[in-house]
DNA sequence: TGCGGCTATTG
DNA sequence: CACAATAGCCGCAG
């Protein structure tokens, strides 16, 4: 039996989970160091409900199949993530921030120690340098109980660190919300990898064999399945123009249409779809792609790679990746065909709720750049409305309008329109002028939560050349629209974080940008919309830091598929 | 075998 | 066909 009399409430407790024994530090001094890790766990949550500490997600992982579902977090690799951006958060850079070093001089791990080398001491995690020992970050702390200790202690040193720095990190000050919010996102990725999304396998695999047939028997079976599919674009040619045409190959397309009188640029498929009435391969063409596309992307081998006995689809979630911090999936879960949505069905008993934020990078918008025209537009549901009156132009022209102008559009017959916006909205225009500006000069950006956007390590700046001319103005939009992006995955995770604390029974089983996933025993239904719609009102309290001054809209609904529309 | 180009899908 | 992402196949360089 534990004792978790010691912690205090609430407190900040690092974990260590180590091979030959568990640590758990508390800010407070108070220290449990157990062989019994989960029980001891079990113990603390349910007794003090601490902030755990750990490195990664690692131990998030080890603490969800434990069946541990703590209700907070702090993930010392995503802090590190807001704090210096990109998507690098491995101990060794972690503590290297901390100290002020630079990581790339920290040394490697050793290969073959030989006579000449000096053997750094293996029971004190930091180098002379001041680097972390690379044994230490590779786990070697994990041999040794006294060292699992140790390493919860550095934990918490780094924890303080983050939390005083982000503390003061001028011009934002909800970096600290920030930073909570990221660990909860990052310890939900956790749980979605664990968990799975629930798959109807039967729909999955009767939607596949409307495309390419039923499962192929073997591999030769699936070539003549290949090949039957590639003979129907092919019997529209002669046999002498179809020698040697590849269907996979771009250019051979592009010659193939040139033999029946079609010259295209490229062969994309929005640009053939404008020429289908010209010869009847083209529609051949553009069946033949959506089914190939299901064969080598979507189709059985996915459903048997990805899919597991349980009927969970599962992937690799990552809380923040890319430019702007986005979360993203692989296996599919982020870019799934439309067609095969229905296959994504709630367990008998159980429902979805299914949420999706409306317009959320305008109101982002107008919520960072304190552009109080924009915000109060955001009073309507449909913000683009009110937009357009302001405007004197169309809703569609608006909204096309607001979004080139977040992605920094140039071309386009909108030039009217962007005129008016300067004029209705300046202070949000120039919000977006100035990020790009910056950007283009190789400066970094912070977004309104504090993730540092780098430009700074993105290659040759360039001014005087076209081609530099180009990369600065490409860098100009990036930086643009990764102020607003991230924003927007900012205050996504800290809904989606909240949700996740509020909704118990119910899971999240999918995050898709602006769009919350929600599984749900069927009799909660109505109960577990309810809390998520209230955890948006929540979600803006935390995300702006007590004061929220536009308005956020969800539509929810619950449904059998996510299919099904909200 | 690794990488850039092309293409598809999504928000 | 702006901003972001994952992922497949092809051709080509090493």
């Amino acid at each position: 039996m534990t004792s978790s009399s010691n912690f205090e409430h609430g407190e900040a407790i690092a974990i260590a989970i180590g091979g030959s024994g568990t640590a758990l530090v508390g800010r407070s001094g108070a220290t449990i160091v157990t062989s019994d890790a989960f029980a001891a766990i079990g113990d603390v949550e349910s007794a003090v409900s601490p902030r755990w500490v750990w490195w990664s997600k690692e131990t998030a992982t080890e603490f969800v199949r434990s069946g541990i579902r703590p209700l907070r977090c702090w993930d010392l690799a995503a802090v590190h993530r807001l704090l210096e951006g990109g998507w690098r958060g491995d101990p060794g850079r972690v503590w290297a921030l901390r100290r002020g070093l630079d990581p790339g001089d920290a040394p490697p791990r050793r290969g073959n120690v030989d006579l000449f080398t000096v053997v750094d001491d293996p029971d004190r995690p930091v180098l002379g340098t001041g680097h972390l020992h690379p044994e230490w970050a590779h786990g070697s702390w994990r041999g040794d109980v006294d060292r699992t200790r140790r390493w919860a202690e550095l934990a918490l040193d780094v924890q303080r660190w983050q939390a005083e720095t982000l503390a003061r990190l001028a011009d934002h000050p909800t970096a600290l919300t920030t930073a909570r919010s990221e660990s909860a996102a990052e310890l939900l990725c956790a749980e979605l990898e664990t968990d799975g999304l629930p798959l109807d396998r039967a729909e999955a695999e009767r939607i596949i064999a409307t495309f390419i047939g039923d499962r192929p028997l073997d591999a030769a079976d699936e070539r003549r399945a290949t090949a039957e599919r590639d003979e129907r674009v092919l019997l529209h040619l002669g046999a002498a123009s179809r020698e040697g045409i590849d269907l996979r190959n771009p250019a051979s397309v592009k010659s193939l249409l040139r033999r029946v009188g079609i010259e295209v640029d490229d062969t994309r498929a929005w640009r053939l779809e404008r020429r289908r009435g010209d010869h009847p391969i083209v529609d051949a063409i553009l069946d033949w792609r959506r089914a190939e596309r299901i064969a080598t992307t979507f189709g059985y081998r996915w459903l048997d790679q990805h899919v597991g006995d349980d009927d969970r689809l599962r992937g690799t979630w990552s809380a923040s990746d890319g430019a702007a911090g986005r979360m993203t999936a692989t296996a599919g879960l982020h870019n799934l065909p439309a067609e095969l949505r229905p296959a994504i069905a709630a367990e008998a008993g159980h429902v979805f709720v299914r949420a999706d934020l409306g317009q959320i990078e305008p109101r982002i918008l107008a919520a960072v750049s304190g552009d109080a025209a924009l915000a109060a537009a955001t009073a309507q549901h449909d913000m683009y409305a009110p937009v357009a009156a302001e405007l004197g132009v169309e809703r569609e022209v608006a909204k096309v309008a607001v979004l080139g102008a977040m992605y920094g559009q140039t071309t386009g017959h909108g030039a009217a329109a962007r005129r008016e916006l300067e004029r209705a909205y300046p202070v949000a225009m120039d919000y977006l002028t100035r990020a790009a500006r910056r950007a283009e000069g190789g400066n970094d950006l912070r977004t309104h939560g504090g993730r540092l956007v780098r430009m700074s390590t993105s290659g040759p700046l360039g001014a005087g050349t076209d081609e530099g001319r180009t990369r600065a103005a490409a860098r100009g939009r990036y930086g643009r629209n990764a102020l607003v992006q991230g924003a927007a995955a900012e205050f996504f995770k800290t809904w989606a974080a909240v949700v996740r604390a509020r909704i118990a029974p119910a899971q999240i089983v999918l995050c898709l940008h602006d769009e919350l996933l929600v599984h749900t025993p069927a009799h909660l239904g109505s109960v577990t919309a309810g809390a998520v719609d209230a955890a948006l009102t929540e979600a803006a309290v935390h995300w702006t830091g007590g004061r929220p001054t536009v308005r956020f809209v969800a539509d929810t609904a619950v449904v059998d598929r996510w299919s099904d529309a909200c």
